[in-house]
DNA sequence: CACAACGTTCCACAATGTGGCACGGCCTCA
DNA sequence: TGAGGCCGTGCCACATTGTGGAACGTTGTG
């Protein structure tokens, strides 16, 4: 609890990514702050480099260029990245469904960092830099099946938020559920998260086995086809371990 | 020239994202600051979920997932990132040369959003976030030729730093380049920022006429051949083009 | 076993960020 | 045209907040 100033602007950083273009005013309304305090805090992360102001309305700010330097290392030098991009687009050209990379951010939360969109008019939405629960998704349990138990117990012991009726809330239900990603290789959500959305997914393993990302395929509960589940499960697979083995050759 | 703590912890939390895995120790020897200054600025960071302690080594600390909700307009939502990946991934493998697409950020600099390499051995290396000069590069320049003639003034009016003998330090030169990309459709750049580099870029246009962004194929000197370069400038337009196309479909 | 290096904690001091207020420009409506 | 409202910006006395030297606990090394 130190820093106040520094959180605040971080904040502020973050309400400006989810407005922008925004005003001083809409932003003081939002936090219910000073004007004088929003507007110093703006100036400051501008000549930081990590705001600038819109060309059209310079009244406005934006996220500057300069966050695209910070990164997760695991996106770092991109190796990731660009080894996931050409086996994502192959995967979404068979199944022709839309295809997530997600990276964990600690036991918190899993970050999509990609994604590759299908053709249908109706599809699955997340954005990159959107967040759900480990425990509830398919592209969650496919890195908790591969970390080492005492993780998956420290996460339990935060408790387990249900959001709909098939979320695995019960520890044991989750164990087991684990249990079975790990022997399967592949992992399956079916409306645990979000209502009508369906995922499989897989897990992209480091050089010593720990899970840096998941790929997952996910499309709404009309699309999906419990009979070829197995087949659908063995193609991500497939695609995430040739993912880890671009990412070691490159 | 304000809040000092906010920027010493952009700094910081920049540094991080350059050396990480990194330690109180390393940056307190960087920065030359106090080790419990830095030691605070870390933890306050992690609060606010930008940091996080690295797994297998608890003292180091790295990027959290969580900068990647904090993105450039540009790329929010991804429509300009989701449409640009294919039709770069078929310029690739028409050229088998590397594809850049970068923003550009304010008048001050260039930043790579996004990259597909090429598969010869020898390489010209960019990585995500990093940024160049607008008047040395064919990225930059193909922006330049859709602004509007007084930002040309105001980047020029800031001084031309030259960083090879054949970089368009001269605001005359510069002026004329300019026409030139604008009459042409493309840029060309023959080692005038980094040696043995050559490069071909093309803008991608908002509906408006306003430049969003560019992309470029660049490649090592020594193959480049000036007698394609009218083939590969129409490519490398075309490219853009089908891009801005995409971008509005979305 | 002792020393060195490191991450972490504490606390008195004052530098730093705060926010109420006032100014000036812009737009709207009478 | 002019009055009123709204907005972004600049100012400054106050005290809250961040600072950094020093001391502590732990780890690993010669």
């Amino acid at each position: 609890m130190e820093m106040k100033s520094v959180t605040r602007s971080l904040r502020i950083l973050e309400a400006v990514a989810q407005h922008q273009p925004v005003t001083v005013g809409e932003l003081t309304k939002l936090f219910g702050l000073p004007k004088s305090t929003v507007q110093r805090t703006l100036v400051t992360l501008n000549e930081a480099g990590w705001l600038r102001a819109n060309r059209k309305d310079t009244t406005r700010w934006e996220i500057g260029a300069r966050v695209l330097a910070v990164r997760p290392a695991a996106l770092q030098g991109s190796s990731l990245f660009a080894a996931a991009r050409e086996p994502m687009i192959r995967l979404r050209d068979t199944l022709n469904e839309t295809i997530h990379l997600s990276v964990p951010d600690a036991l918190q939360s899993m970050v999509v960092v990609d994604r590759v969109d299908c053709h249908h008019a109706v599809r699955t939405f997340y954005g990159i830099g959107d967040t759900s629960p480990l425990h509830a998704t398919a592209t969650g349990r496919a890195i908790l099946a591969h970390l080492p138990k005492a993780d998956v117990e420290e996460l339990i012991s935060h408790g387990l938020q249900s959001f709909s009726e098939s979320t695995p809330a019960d520890p044991d239900r989750l164990r087991a559920e684990v249990e079975r990603v790990r022997a399967d290789g592949y992992s399956v959500n079916l409306n645990q998260y979000r209502p009508d959305v369906c995922a499989v997914a897989a897990p992209i393993l480091d050089e010593d086995g720990t899970p840096l990302a998941s790929v997952a395929v996910s499309m709404p509960d009309s699309r999906y086809d419990a009979a070829r589940l197995p087949e659908w499960g063995r193609l991500v697979a497939d695609t995430a371990a040739e993912i880890a083995a671009r990412r070691l050759g490159a």
